[in-house]
DNA sequence: AGCACGCCGACT
DNA sequence: GTCGGCGTGCTC
């Protein structure tokens, strides 16, 4: 007997294994990956076959039989199941979790619960008979409680029957297509029509002039000038037959400029012939491509990828979602035409199955995307490619909790092929990985464009501060800002505004206005006039007197973007400012929108956050200015120097990159640290060396792995005893290499109303830890959950709030 | 997660 | 006496 091994679609401790169900002979279509329709409990689920074999242990009373089989090619690929039982061990999630992390979203089931009348509505019950009056299939949710109480009862003597509807939750776009016979049979057909049928014969003219071809309905209709029925009567006329195709949601084909390869520099090509060989040797390797910005990183990666293609292989190159603009997808798309499929949060979930189904049958051989990418089902991959490496948005903060550098790694090695990890600021995990010989570095300091790199200063604001300028430009800025706008010449604004928003606060009694459901101070939001909080969504209105001593004195305090362009127009009143922040750029499509209004010189200046550190390459930008850079520095969180000094360094970048020398102003009421004295210099190297001599006094990675275990409950007093019992069972449970922090209140004590705890796991052998977190993960799910505690627990996580 | 089974308090 | 509360246990 045949049978197959089944994850289902349930996302719980209790059934986080597979279950054996019995395969119907006459189903030979049933592969490791395949998605089926399975009888669980009272139920029918959706579950992925991860194992197939020809005896069972199973009662053959329990053993069930596979009722459907849901795709005609399996969803994911052997190597993908594989790859989901690796991460849900060492990520600790369900595997349900990791398999559905690795399908477009459109994929994904929602169940709806049926309730069908099964006797003739005379012979139901006057209540029931209301129920069925509409339709005798209805939804059991939609029911009121009264009713599916009726339905229930009536289940029992078989008047109604349950069933579970399943649907994806979008679906493959098709298109209707014509068939259009002969000349001589439309001739025939000319003969048959009635005179007076004016549409009919316009349509059959139209027709003549395509016989024995296939034409797509739609366009038939508008350049026949006729309307559905017309055609519908051909149809059912037997004069011309009609199907459905399968047809892929159109992606923004407009922008297809060639892109012409580029000579290579001498240091492009050592880094490249160095990946060409692993591609060639099919070596699975991992290379660390430190390039400082404007060495042209990117080209290098096409060539390689061009390498891959002449061997018949695919690679993914992965960019962060803030990169993923058109500039960036058009060069690829330009190099590689239709080869290329493009998967980013900007395309809707349609445009994303179908650019998933394209990579699933291999029609396309390379797919440039963000982090979920990375899962891409190719078969035959021969270069993986994660651009600026150091980016935290590789890390999937939900579960499942994935690094896509790892996922990298473990596919390279699965299909013995080149890792390929680039970026001007790399992780110190990467940089010390790379000078312990596990990566292979390739370095590349030049630009190849004879730009040279941008001037650096830095401003000591508390100087600006002591000579009585209290805003927040000082006037070496304001005064580069005026030379650019006399020059017609380009400027860039960053504000660095993490851990850094604007509050609220008394002057007289210092009171601050917090969230009363967490421990956190509320952001004023100019636009609606009203505080937040970033945490749990509370809002609430400005208060015109302090609540604490009544005093009228409350004022705002810290930048945010918008305090910046009111503050700068206060300066230059003449000055055209377009302002990227969350409040400017949350409307679909509105990112791109304003950075190509600020591309063809629509304003003068770009102020943001964040989001415009990277992608933007304009050749009209000459300055760049940082308003504080030294706001990131203060967070109480191991990587806040890394953070700080990755920002900068790529911030500096944007400033001259064409022909012009760019200026680089960086403001800072802490010049002296390196982090920022450094990253002046664009000195990496320098950097790295300092940072790890902090990281090791300090026990942090990359000198030490480290897990965090957050913990919450809605009482102090539980969150503690169940936060002492984790570090006590962590302590019995790891031997003495294992170093256990805490614990102790996380940065944030409180959010929404739940007081947090966390513990911290520090290792550098991870012998007998994933045993010991799932014994935890089990004691929580089956005892401590009951308790409305809640745990989670993160592997390396990026920052400790 | 759902869903059933099962064992004790408040209603027709 | 029955309805229904949610604790417990199972799903191939």
């Amino acid at each position: 007997m045949k049978i197959a091994q089944v994850i289902v679609d349930v996302s719980t401790y209790a059934v986080n294994r597979p279950f054996d169900y019995a395969l119907n002979e006459d189903a030979p279509y049933v592969e490791i990956g395949s998605r089926v329709k399975v009888p669980f409990g009272r139920r029918d689920v959706i579950g992925y076959v991860v194992g197939l074999k020809e005896d069972t242990d199973v009662d053959s009373a329990k053993l069930k039989l596979i009722s459907e089989v849901v795709d005609y090619r399996p969803a994911l690929t052997e190597e993908l199941v594989e790859l989901a039982q690796h991460l849900a061990h060492h990520t600790i999630c369900y595997e349900i979790d990791a398999l559905q992390a690795m399908l477009p979203a459109a994929m994904r089931t929602s169940y709806e619960r049926l309730v069908v009348a099964t006797v003739p509505l005379e012979q139901l019950s006057p209540a029931l008979r209301d129920i069925f009056e509409s339709s005798l299939t209805q939804s059991f949710d939609s029911l009121t409680p009264v009713q599916q109480k009726l339905c229930k009862d009536a289940a029992l003597v078989g008047e109604v029957e349950f069933q579970t509807s399943m649907k994806q939750q979008t679906t493959i776009k098709t298109e209707r297509v014509l068939h259009i016979p002969s000349l001589e049979r439309l001739r025939q057909i000319e003969g048959e029509l009635s005179n007076r049928a004016h549409k009919q014969k316009q349509l059959l003219a139209y027709l003549m002039n395509y016989p024995n071809e296939a034409l797509v309905e739609k366009v038939v209709r508008e350049e026949a000038d006729v309307a559905g029925p017309t055609i519908q009567t051909f149809v059912t006329a037997g004069y011309i037959e009609r199907s459905e195709r399968e047809v892929y949601r159109e992606i923004d084909a407009s922008q297809m400029a060639y892109d012409e390869k580029l000579a290579l520099t001498t240091e492009q090509q050592r880094a490249f012939e160095a990946v060409r060989d692993a591609i060639d040797a099919s070596r699975a390797e991992t290379f660390l491509l430190h390039g400082i910005t404007g060495s042209g990183k990117t080209e290098v990666y096409l060539q390689a990828i061009e390498r891959v293609l002449e061997r018949g292989e695919q690679a993914i190159v992965l960019v962060p979602e803030i990169a993923l603009t058109p500039q960036m997808t058009a060069r690829f798309k330009g190099r590689f035409g239709d080869k290329v499929a493009v998967m980013h949060s900007a395309l809707s979930q349609g445009e994303k199955y179908d650019e998933w189904r394209k990579i699933r049958r291999g029609e396309v051989s390379v797919v440039v995307g963000a982090r979920s990418a990375i899962f891409a089902p190719f078969t035959n991959l021969g270069l993986l490619i994660l651009d600026e490496e150091h980016e935290s948005t590789y890390k999937q903060e939900d579960v499942p909790r994935y690094h896509a550098r790892d996922v990298a790694i473990w596919r390279g090695n699965y299909h013995q092929c080149p890792v390929l990890l680039g970026s001007a600021t790399p992780a110190l995990e990467s940089f010390a990985r790379a000078q312990k010989g596990v990566y292979t570095l390739l370095s590349m300091t030049e630009r190849p464009k004879q730009s040279a790199l941008p001037e650096v200063s830095v401003v000591d604001m508390r100087e600006e501060l002591r000579t009585g300028n209290r805003s927040m430009y000082s006037h070496a800025l304001i005064q580069a800002i005026r030379e650019r706008m006399e020059r017609g010449e380009q400027i860039v604004l960053f504000l660095n505004r993490r851990g850094f928003a604007s509050f609220m606060l008394c002057r007289d009694c210092g009171t601050t206005m917090q969230c009363p459901h967490c421990d956190i101070s509320l952001t004023y939001h100019r636009s609606v006039e009203r505080l937040k909080c970033h945490y749990c969504n509370y809002e609430t209105y400005v208060p015109p007197k302090c609540p604490h001593c009544e005093s009228e004195s409350m004022r705002f305090f810290g930048t945010g973007t918008q305090k910046a362009e009111v503050e700068l127009k206060k300066v230059i009143p003449d000055i055209s400012v377009i302002r990227m922040d969350v409040d400017t750029t949350s409307r679909k499509g509105a990112h791109e929108k304003l950075l190509s209004a600020f591309g063809r010189g629509e304003a003068q200046v770009l102020l943001g956050t964040q989001m415009i550190a990277k992608g933007l390459d304009f050749p009209n930008i000459t300055l760049v200015g940082v308003l504080a850079a030294d706001s990131s520095l203060h967070l109480a969180d191991f990587r806040a120097s890394e953070r700080t000094f990755q920002l900068l360094t790529q911030v500096s970048g944007r400033a001259g990159r064409a022909h012009l020398q760019g200026e680089v102003i960086v403001q800072t009421y802490a010049p002296e640290h390196y982090s920022i004295q450094l990253a002046k210099q664009q000195q990496y190297i320098p950097f790295y060396n300092v940072e790890m001599q902090m990281r090791k006094r300090f026990g942090y990675p990359p000198m030490f792995y480290i897990v965090a275990l957050q913990l919450s409950h809605a009482s102090l007093e539980k969150v503690i005893h169940y936060a002492n019992q984790t570090a006590r069972f962590l302590r019995q449970a790891l031997d003495d290499s294992f170093i256990i922090v805490g614990p102790a209140p996380s940065l944030i004590s409180r959010v929404n109303d739940r007081y947090r705890y966390q513990c911290l796991i520090k290792y550098k052998a991870e012998n007998n830890l994933f045993d010991v977190l799932h014994q935890l993960m089990h004691m929580y799910r089956t005892k401590w959950m009951k308790e409305h505690l809640r745990l989670s627990i993160q592997m390396e996580p990026q920052s400790l709030m």
